[in-house]
DNA sequence: GTCTATACCAAGATAGAC
DNA sequence: GTCTATCTTGGTATAGAC
C-alpha cells in the first residue's frame, strides 16, 4: 500500500508552531527572525516556507487559533443561571485559560500591532466577542439589582485588564495556590462590581 | 564673540528623542531602524550617532526618564493624612499622569524584554518603588481597618493593571470627560479594596 | 521534504571629507 | 555637526538539486 511520502510532515508542521510561539513570546514578533525558527526546529530556513506562506501569517495563525480556542472552551461551558454565579465562574475561567498558555496570551497582547490591517481586524472581532459575554453578565446583573456599575463597558475592560495581570506575575512556584489566586481576584471582583 | 558652533545642537537631540519616542510607539522597538528615525527628524543616519551611542541607550533613555518622571511627580503632592484620601489621590494622579503620556506608558510596558538586562534591572527598581507607594497606602488602609483585601502586595498588582487599562480605551475625543473616568475607575477601586 | 545556494535588501554602526 | 560612503551582518524569501 501506499507509504504516505515523508513520514514527518505531520511533524514538523507543529513544531514550527511551537517554536515560533516559544520564540516570538519571547523576544517578540519583529526581533525574531526566520532563521532562529528554522535553527530551533532544527531545519534549514528555506524550508519552513514548505508549512507557512510567510511570516506574518505564523503570527496571525498563533493569535487566531488562540482566540478561537478562548471562545470554544468557554462556550462549552454551562452557564450558571443567576449573573452573580456567571460571574463567578467567568473570573475562574480567565484566569485558569489563561494561566495555562502564557505564550499565546503573551503573544496576543502584545503583538497586535505587527498583525496587518486585515489581520488586525479579525483578531480584534475575536476579542470583542469575548468582552462582550462579560458585558452581557454584568448587564443582566444591573438589570436585576445585584451589581451596580455606571458603565458596563468600561467595567468590562476594567474587569479583563484586572485578570490579564495574574499573567505578568504567577509563578507556579510561588507561594499561592490558583485556588487561592482564584478566590482573591474573586473577591475583588465581585466587590469592585457590587451595588 | 565666539559663535555657538552648530546652532541647533540643543533642538537636534530632543527630536531625536521625540521621534524615537513616537516611532517606538507605534511600530515597537525592534521594528524601527535608525534610518527611520533619522529620516523622521530630517538628518542622515550617522547623524544620530552625535548624539546618542546607539540604539538601547535610546530605548533606556526614554524609559528611565519616564520612570523617574513619574516618581518625581508623585513625590511633588502632599500627602493627604487617611488611607481612604490617600488612595483616591493615588488613582486620580495615576490615571492622570498616564494618560498624558500614552506614548511614554505604552513603550514601559510594552518593551521591557527589548532592554539589555543591566538596563531592564534599573528600570524595574523604579517600578518597584512605584508600586510600593500604593501597597503603602493599602496596608496602612488594612491596618486601620478602613481596607480589606487579603494580600496587599497582589492588590496593588490589581489596582495597577485595572488603573493602566484605562490608557488602551481612552480617547480624548470619546463620550466620556477624564473627570468621569476617574469617578468610575476610583467607585471600582474603592469597593474593590473596601472591609 | 529538505537541502544548499543565492537574490535582494536593509540593518547598526563607523570613517573621513567638508 | 552633518554628509556620503562603506563595512559587516543578517533579514525574508526563492530556485533548483537531491
Amino acid at each position: 500500500m501506499a507509504r504516505t511520502q515523508g513520514s514527518h510532515s505531520d511533524i514538523t508542521g507543529p513544531r514550527i508552531r511551537k517554536a515560533a510561539l516559544r520564540l516570538f513570546a519571547q523576544y517578540g514578533f519583529a526581533a525574531v527572525s526566520m532563521r532562529q525558527i528554522a535553527k530551533e526546529v532544527g531545519v534549514q530556513a528555506g524550508a519552513l516556507y514548505n508549512y507557512v506562506p510567510d511570516k506574518q501569517s505564523m503570527l496571525f495563525g498563533l493569535m487566531q487559533s488562540h482566540m478561537e480556542e478562548l471562545l470554544a472552551a468557554r462556550a462549552e461551558r454551562p452557564a450558571p443561571r443567576d449573573a452573580m454565579e456567571r460571574l463567578r465562574d467567568f473570573v475562574g475561567f480567565h484566569i485558569r485559560f489563561h494561566l495555562e498558555r502564557p505564550e499565546e496570551v503573551f503573544i496576543a497582547y502584545m503583538e497586535l500591532r505587527n498583525l496587518t490591517d486585515e489581520n488586525f481586524t479579525q483578531v480584534e472581532a475575536l476579542r470583542r466577542a469575548y468582552e462582550n459575554q462579560l458585558e452581557e453578565i454584568l448587564r443582566d446583573g444591573v438589570a436585576q439589582g445585584v451589581f451596580g456599575v455606571p458603565d458596563t463597558k468600561i467595567a468590562t475592560l476594567a474587569v479583563i485588564a484586572m485578570l490579564n495581570g495574574v499573567n505578568t506575575w504567577y509563578r507556579r512556584e510561588g507561594r499561592l495556590s490558583l485556588d487561592e489566586v482564584e478566590t482573591i481576584y474573586w473577591d475583588m471582583v465581585r466587590k469592585a462590581v457590587a451595588a
